[in-house]
DNA sequence: AAGGCTATGTTGACACTGTCAAGATAAAAC
DNA sequence: GTTTTATCTTGACAGTGTCAACATAGCCTT
């Protein structure tokens, strides 16, 4: 079985449809992410998707798992430069978080729009990945109160919902065109920053 | 023309329109509402609607500014409680917000969901109801500044636009269900409150 | 090696969706 | 009373997700 020919087995249809769906989102946005269209782009027939995802909630999670994981993997290398300060890292952390949502901004949509999470529709695959994404935050958080960065006097968990929140909510105004001009980003990011950042 | 009579014409079917698509919001959220159905629940034909709105986004738009206008009115009726402190206004303010938010979600994600916000698809009229929404949040930011509850260094628009964003961030959390357990509403809030409010 | 099982692919069909074009009707304007 | 205009209608089209029924081909067992 060659690689592309046009075998009536595909050979790995999951792995294709997972390829080209994610650069049709970042191409093209989340609207535009049909299944027929996938289908065709991945040169199968409209239902063939259908025996490897239950639905396209499914698909999407799919693409949502990976766009996680890359996250996680940023968000772990930024943490670890211990050759910057903690303050440092802190800032740059919120830098990129959000600019992160910015540069991806169809991939951050899905990854944290309601169309995958609404009605516990979340694969258990998904949340595989993601939810050590967020306990991740809640690590750092942790580091950061015991740095002084952060106030102490308040559960890790709830600080790590709140900042989390923020950059959430920072990404999404920006993302959603809102009011916020991408042009202020750094601004609102060192506002942030500052806001949390416990005086030295 | 009897006011619930099958006439021909309807006698008011763009404020019909908008009630049953309020009311189908309330109970089947924003991806039940199709043009179809909404005009069937009014009475009309599929097509009728398109003589009182360019697309459905334009329906849309048209609840959503009615959300917007009442959630205004709901902060100002909080803000200018003078007989309670600054302080007290504002934990409240933080509580009322993301309480509306958990209470109305569906219209909430239909009030700054990407769905009416993103390609500028956004109605003038719906920008003439949000806009000065989001001026009274830089209003009243501006003042916590003036009473010494919120950073003075900082512009009022770059605060308000953070103390937003994590409110957004928050609500957002809880409706999509993220992770945020609806029960740890108030702590979150409470969080949120305290981190902001400078010392006094 | 022959036969059957199973994974994977196919076409056909159904009920939806938003939206346009063309025609029907009633109210309002002249 | 006639014409214009706003409103509502049916018909049609290109999409969509998803199910059912059928086809193919590779793998497993005997």
């Amino acid at each position: 079985m060659g690689n592309g020919a046009q075998n009536y087995h595909h050979g790995d249809l999951r792995s294709a449809l997972i390829e080209v769906a994610t650069s049709r989102l970042a191409a093209h946005g989340v609207d535009s992410l049909s299944l027929r269209k996938l289908a065709e782009d991945a040169g199968v027939s409209r239902t063939a998707p259908y025996h490897h995802f239950k639905d396209k909630s499914a698909l999407l999670s799919a693409i949502a798992a990976k766009g996680f994981s890359d996250w996680h993997a940023t968000a772990k290398r930024i943490f670890e430069q211990t050759s910057k300060s903690p303050r440092a890292r802190f800032r740059e952390f919120v830098h990129e978080y959000v600019g992160y949502a910015a540069k991806h901004p169809e991939m951050y949509e899905l990854m944290f729009g309601r169309t995958i999470w609404q009605n516990q529709a979340a694969t258990p695959d998904l949340k595989e990945v993601a939810f050590p994404c967020f306990q991740f935050q809640v690590t750092m958080t942790r580091y950061w109160q015991e740095h002084g960065l952060l106030p102490n006097d308040k559960a890790a968990l709830r600080l790590a919902q709140v900042t989390w929140g923020t950059l959430h909510g920072i990404a999404r105004l920006l993302i959603d065109g809102i009011y916020a001009d991408s042009s202020h980003i750094d601004e609102m990011c060192d506002c942030a920053a500052d806001l949390f950042m416990q005086p030295r």
